[in-house]
DNA sequence: TTACTGGGTTGGTCTAGTCCAATTTTGAGA
DNA sequence: TCTCAAAATTGGACTAGACCAACCCAGTAA
């Protein structure tokens, strides 16, 4: 016989999500009291399931008043991805050509006067495409100490995945500084736009659930390709 | 006698920060259970306490093994300011210079094609300066309903911090779409830069808690002042 | 020394219940 | 019909206790 399984927060949620998908915007739902004895669960874990749902912005709760439906927010949210899964996201299948792997010794005063390396690092640099197009340019900073033998592994796919399974090193977030500029002689060669041409630089710092420094990583995106949306909550 | 107030999570999160800030990094700090002893309270409390810590990045918790003091990130935290907020963070006191206010009709095929109205609006465009210096070109769309003779107020703050002290409209969350483009011959004048100068184009929807659209604003900023940044979270 | 095991510790999660504040509804009175 | 105060409802917050899974470490055995 199967054991009894109590539900969980995440799982109420997904169910009342489904639900709430049937229900005119601004209708109010059951409360929370009814949930509670409807899925079996303490009140305490109805108000998890639904806090998961308010933080995505699906219903809004009003004290003394009631849980209502959210209207539809048409702009996806963009959390935490990697640059090869936000392309999938997009519907767009990406190639990424990696130009350059080495290691950096420590505090070198590099070109790079953006990175402060306290310790030896790889310095990756690679180009992303879709089909015969560029579209980023990026160069990434990981500590070898993290991730030793970096350089030997196919670093054609996501660098946030491997990462993750090999070094287990997850990405929980991040810090970006965008700016704009113009593509100079280097950069136009590479990215087959003109000189001239205005583009993103995206400088990144992202952070293990330790709040260590996993990669520091800076990319330049000539415009045409809207691909940067950020979620900003209070 | 003063009546006996009990220790809420916020309250609890700012002691602990307190003493926090005086441990080496990936030090462990007290249990849950002997905080809850200490500050009186239930570990619960406690507990969302320290979720508050985690989640500005803090502390980090390991089942099994206990909290401890995260790495100082020297990025500051975005959050959901306005512009002018976002400059005082950083120092500068700006000045905002009204340029047009209009009520727009509703379904009008106007040239800003990027927002799509669907009863009547105020348009409002602004510059803001840092001194003589142009920061930025902004153009806010309000909706009447929500701000009923918006026209008439003092424009020349923040346009959020009226939306929330005059009309109960406090900007909650917002999406934001970023791109880059070259200053053109009709901005060229207002923001004081030559033609051909790179900057960012902000696309945004701010929502209130309701999830209903406040404002629609699109802001070009010419490179050189960096004050874009975005923090992240899985 | 090395490898494993078992018990204690710690954060993660859930329950059942209580109290409170904001809001809505009800109902009495003018 | 209108107004206003009381009552009921609802989300928000907290407690005390329980169980679990991950982790740490001391002790044991090879």
């Amino acid at each position: 016989m199967a054991k009894e399984e109590f539900l969980k927060p995440v799982r109420i949620s997904e169910l009342i999500r489904a639900d709430l998908a049937e229900l005119p915007v601004h209708d109010m739902i059951p409360t929370e009291r009814q949930m509670a004895e409807h899925f079996g669960v303490s009140r305490v874990t109805i108000q998890k399931a639904l806090q998961i749902l308010e933080q995505e912005g699906t219903i809004y709760r009003r004290r003394g008043a009631g849980t209502f439906v959210a209207p539809l927010r048409n702009t996806p949210q963009h959390g935490l991805r990697s640059f090869s899964e936000e392309l999938a996201l997009h519907g767009i299948r990406s190639k990424t050509e990696v130009i350059d792997v080495k290691l950096i010794a420590k505090s070198n005063k590099s070109n790079e006067d953006w990175v402060d390396l306290d310790e030896p690092s790889y310095r990756i640099e690679r180009i992303r495409y879709k089909g015969e197009t560029p579209l980023s340019w990026e160069v990434s900073f990981v500590r070898q100490r993290l991730a030793p033998d970096l350089d030997k592994r196919n670093l054609s796919g996501s660098l946030y995945k491997l990462l993750s399974e090999k070094y287990g090193q997850t990405v929980e977030s991040a810090d970006e500084e965008i700016t704009s500029l113009l593509i100079g002689k280097d950069l136009s060669g590479k990215l087959k736009v003109s000189v001239g041409t205005p583009a993103l630089e995206i400088q990144r710092k992202a952070f293990n659930k330790r709040g260590d420094c996993v990669e520091m990583a800076r990319a330049i995106r000539p415009s045409g390709l809207e691909l940067l949306r950020y979620s900003v909550r209070r």
